[in-house]
DNA sequence: CATAAACATAGATACATTTCAATGTATCAA
DNA sequence: TTGATACATTGAAATGTATCTATGTTTATG
């Protein structure tokens, strides 16, 4: 089985200050020198945080000039919770009306 | 900010292991030794991982005689997601009936 | 062109995580 | 009591991660 992608995805949330910056892009998008000014870390530690938020997909960037503007992907983050809820759920939850996508053992 | 304890609980399932694990309890409890059957891992590491998992709150367990019984947390998962969707959202899908639980600056 | 601002990359250090072998503990059965 | 099963704990090795300083790149401005 590959969970390997999802691991990856699912490491993006596992840092302080990406969860402090996905809070901080929730309101509309932000350039990395805001971003700096508001998470007491140095600008290589932004740069390195933003790379696995964006590679994770949770977050969109583009470039204008000089700056870099980073906001949150709004499929990024719908497909994300959707990774979640198939691991984070109990059968007292399963859509009777859908395939629980496992195979039945014996 | 304290998002040390939701950075402990998402690291939960930033394991391929313990993805297997959530998948594999998602029909129902089992014991420590059927999941060491279908996870080609060693006893002491399926200990490791239940351990992070129950502290997590995502699993449940309780002790019958030799075997450790482990299930899925239906207010676990209910509570992981929701803490997910904290993070894990745009500024367009906020419930706007709902205070957004930040500091609006400026 | 020279300088400054915004950002990326490289390399090093400190720390965390996964895993296993070895060993310990608890429970049950003969 | 002896032995077997299920599980936990300890300690070590390998690997991964976060962070910084130093330096490079790109873009705009004087």
């Amino acid at each position: 089985m590959g969970f390997r992608e999802d691991v990856k995805k699912i490491k993006a949330l596992t840092d302080e200050n990406r969860l402090a910056i996905m809070l901080a892009l929730q309101h509309g998008e932000k350039c990395g020198c805001e971003l700096l000014e508001e998470l007491n870390i140095t600008q290589p530690t932004l740069s390195h945080h933003m790379k696995i938020l964006a590679d994770s997909g949770l977050v969109d960037y583009y470039k204008e000039g000089k700056w870099m503007h980073y906001s949150i992907s709004a499929d990024g983050v719908k497909d994300f919770r959707k990774m979640i809820g198939s691991y984070a759920r109990c059968d007292c939850e399963t859509d009777s009306s859908v395939s629980c996508g496992c195979k039945e053992t014996k």
